[in-house]
DNA sequence: CGGTGATCATCG
DNA sequence: CGATGATCACCG
């Protein structure tokens, strides 16, 4: 069963959305006719694609947002019961090669975070998947300040990738953003430059969101309102 | 194969 | 016990 049902606005979308908080995700999928696994070892990105086809969005690997026509990208974000992530947020696979005249602007990071429907979803390790409730969904996009910071980190984790680097890059880079494996496993590689500019073979890695900077936009959004 | 969806699992 | 490096499933 696809998604028939898709969003006409980004108002549509929101209120779909936050019509789900408080539901279990067991309940959501029994309504979209979806099994929940007995765990996520095998199933990581369950409860991502879960919300995808309950709220309508395009399905498929595309490298676009999840709502093309609305311009907006759904985020699930496992937090505790405090409401502190629990995971580190994947944004997108970083290009380690053809970086020449990409800048913070016209990065597809930036295009990425432009604006975010993200969806908390109380995930205590403990808690069966079944039983993990879903929290308040929000629209964000970045303000200045967060911007600030997400700039900086793609520019100094960017640069370091240009200059030959990129082996050099551990999780700790970046205040907010950080650069980290994303691959099927550690054998996978992509090619990259190295200092000399000589091609080279190397894992590939994907940008992500660090749990304090996801820590800190779900509190500004859950506070005043 | 390289992108999407992410969480797992081990180490300090 | 948090963070980093590694990993899993699916799609076109």
């Amino acid at each position: 069963m696809n998604n028939v049902n898709i969003p006409s606005s980004e108002q549509d979308l929101l209120e779909r959305a936050q019509n789900l908080a408080g539901l279990s995700l067991g309940e959501i999928a029994k309504h979209a006719g979806i099994v929940v696994p007995p765990n996520l070892t095998r199933n990581k990105g369950w409860v991502g694609l879960l919300l995808e086809q309950v709220l309508g969005a395009s399905a498929g690997s595309r490298p676009e947002p999840d709502f093309p026509h609305l311009g907006i990208e759904l985020k699930s974000l496992p937090i505790n019961e405090q409401a502190k992530p629990l995971e580190t947020t994947f944004v997108s696979v970083a290009p380690l090669t053809g970086l020449v005249g990409i800048n913070w602007h016209n990065s597809y990071v930036r295009k990425k975070l432009a604006r975010v429907l993200w969806v908390p979803v109380i995930s205590a390790k403990e808690i069966p998947i079944a039983e993990r409730l879903v929290g308040m969904p929000f629209l964000w996009s970045p303000n200045e300040e967060e911007e600030a910071l997400l700039a900086q980190d793609w520019q100094e984790l960017t640069d370091m990738i240009v200059l030959g680097e990129v082996e050099n890059i551990q999780g700790k880079h970046g205040q907010v953003m950080q650069l980290r494996p994303k691959a099927a496993n550690s054998k996978v590689k992509t090619q990259a430059f190295d200092k000399n500019g000589k091609p080279f073979m190397t894992l590939p890695r994907g940008f992500y969101l660090k749990i304090n900077f996801t820590q800190g936009l779900l509190h500004r959004y859950l506070r005043v309102n």
